[in-house]
DNA sequence: ACCTGAACACCGTTCAAGT
DNA sequence: ACCTGAACACCGTTCAAGT
């Protein structure tokens, strides 16, 4: 069931999972999978414990050393495996973004992560606000606010068009023309969010945290 | 209709904001709204520009230096600031989320921040890679992925509770025990994410751009 | 134990009609 | 230009009933 709502919101957006058209996938009446879950939050959920076992297969296959400073490029080499997995599923996000309770699955991936952490030398304060810090990155993907390869000019509200762009916005305008070299209109999760600048942030955020468990 | 559409976020949750809802709020029928947006989506769209430039103004009273080191100070305070107006929505990042195309009050916002970056020396390559690293960060909020302090024993899955939990995470356990001491049940925006935390990844952030940008 | 059909309360949205 | 009422297609979910 839930591997038929995954197969489902792949092959149609999450706006077409629905208990009536989960149902019918899978041959059967609307109202009989509620003999297996309560409510519809269940489904969901259960959707993203799949996902989050599917990530802790994957990266439970990694085998590399943990101790010391070797903490990071194992952290970084775990994160990225996430990330592949999400990649899989564009819309798992936004689904993740709405849950409240914190599957099992997702519970041991951090347990994880945050056992790594401690083997690189990391109190429990400084991994926990590592956790902060990390956020949903953790799990391969950012919250990104802002698409500057995307649709920002053609979709740009009358108000902004009439009064010249390049006037209203001027830095986001010089950063377009600057950045034309590296639009990459694949591999985005979400918004404007590509393997490099993914990594670039991540970097930024195991770099800094390095520096302070080493001082 | 915007205003009335935020005041109903806030008093009764985002799932109550329906048109219907909103209508009558307004002592209006509820095919009449249909007059002046063609689908909700342009409602939500508008509700968030509208909390976009709440941010721009309370943004807009703050004047510090920009120039050079200068940029970090300040980048943080409109950060922080666009936080406060960001926490009186708890609502908001969950929407914000679910926008595709980005509203002109947040490209202003963002253009103003890439000009500061700017202002402290910044490449656009590296004020392009900033905007990415910050995401959501940039406006205020993250998506955390976990909540130590909150709901996570309590609702564990049974597999997981029959199994000994502290066998099963140990890290967590270890961290949840070790972290007792700071935890705050107010300020969250979103899942377990105080403003200490907010400001530890920020800064982490920060200190790792301008340490780019020094070298 | 598992499934069904009919029904309920609620959506967003269309359309033809009113002023 | 602005608002309305009735209706449509679709939700999630309840419930009593079937096997």
């Amino acid at each position: 069931m839930l591997r038929a709502a995954i197969a489902l919101a792949d092959e149609r957006g999450v706006e077409a999972l629905t208990m009536r058209r989960l149902a019918t996938e899978l041959g059967v009446e609307a109202m009989s999978l509620y003999h297996y879950v309560a409510k519809k939050d269940d489904v969901l959920d259960g959707v993203v414990d799949v996902l989050a076992s599917e990530i802790n297969d994957a990266v439970a296959e990694i085998d590399v050393p943990t101790a010391g400073a070797a903490w990071q490029s194992a952290a970084r080499q775990r994160i990225l495996t996430a990330r592949q997995v999400m990649l899989r599923h564009p819309w798992a996000p936004r689904v993740f973004a709405t849950r409240t309770v914190m599957s099992p699955a997702t519970i041991l991936y951090h347990d994880r992560l945050v056992g790594l952490m401690r083997d690189g030398g990391f109190s429990y304060d400084l991994a926990h606000r590592a956790m902060h810090a990390l956020g949903s990155r953790s799990l391969g993907f950012t919250q990104e606010m802002f698409d500057p390869g995307g649709s920002m000019p053609a979709e740009a509200d009358p108000e902004v068009l009439l009064g010249d762009f390049a006037t209203m916005v001027p830095n986001l305008v010089g950063m377009l023309v600057d950045a034309q070299a590296h639009v990459d209109p694949e591999s985005r999760l979400g918004w404007c969010d590509d393997q490099a600048e993914f990594e670039f942030g991540l970097d930024l955020i195991l770099d800094g945290l390095e520096r302070l468990v080493s001082r």
